[in-house]
DNA sequence: TCGCCGATGTTCT
DNA sequence: GAACATCGGCGAT
């Protein structure tokens, strides 16, 4: 893909780049799998960490489309975010869950299991499996350790619903995932 | 299968 | 000092 058109599809609101990425393989180093699950937070959005303006964390939520903004979770695990429309200042997608694909015996040394059902299904265990950190915050998914290849042909099929481990604006529909997926860090409701 | 809890860096009030 | 976009181990159910 050119870079232009890199750009331009990141360079969307928040929820209809998390859709289109439902169905695109990650990976990292050789490292990943089909992105099944996925997040939008926006600028305006209470549960967003740009909500209260850009500081030192979450600078690169307001940096250009197309890069990895990763922060650590609860003092323990890093979470893996990509960012999108530069226009709505401070606003990403949270890769959730992966269906790992590509480099699983890593993986599993990594993460310390032989379940693939548990190498990758939540924000915490796919960094930890594709060995993301800090380190990579702010780069470009456009270019190595990155590999980012998109869907071709029609979308998958999506399913929606609340967001999750978060305490405000709990009400938006804004997780989406691959319907039938079973590799998502929690079910969907019906 | 469920709920509780500890670990622990960074921001918020 | 409290909260937090999490996870895994533990004991009870």
């Amino acid at each position: 893909m050119s870079r232009s058109a890199f750009a331009a599809f990141f360079a969307r609101n928040p929820r209809t780049l998390a859709r289109a990425l439902i169905g695109s393989v990650l990976e990292v180093d050789g490292c990943g799998g089909i992105i099944v699950e996925a997040e939008a937070y926006a600028h305006n959005d209470p549960a967003s960490h740009s909500y209260t303006g850009r500081n030192s964390r979450n600078a690169r939520m307001f940096g250009p489309p197309g890069t990895a903004y990763v922060y650590r979770s609860y003092g323990v695990h890093w979470c893996l975010n990509f960012v999108c429309d530069p226009k709505q200042r401070g606003c990403a997608v949270l890769i959730r869950a992966l269906e790992p694909t590509k480099g699983l015996d890593r993986m599993r040394a990594r993460r310390g299991t032989d379940n693939i059902r548990q190498l990758c299904s939540g924000p915490g265990k796919l960094t930890k499996a594709l060995g993301i950190t800090g380190a990579l915050d702010g780069l470009s998914l456009d270019a190595r350790p990155f590999k980012l290849t998109l869907p071709k042909g029609p979308l998958p099929p999506i399913v929606t619903g609340p967001r999750i481990g978060i305490t405000r604006a709990v009400e938006q529909p804004w997780r989406f995932g691959l319907k039938g997926s079973r590799f998502h860090s929690r079910r969907f409701a019906k």
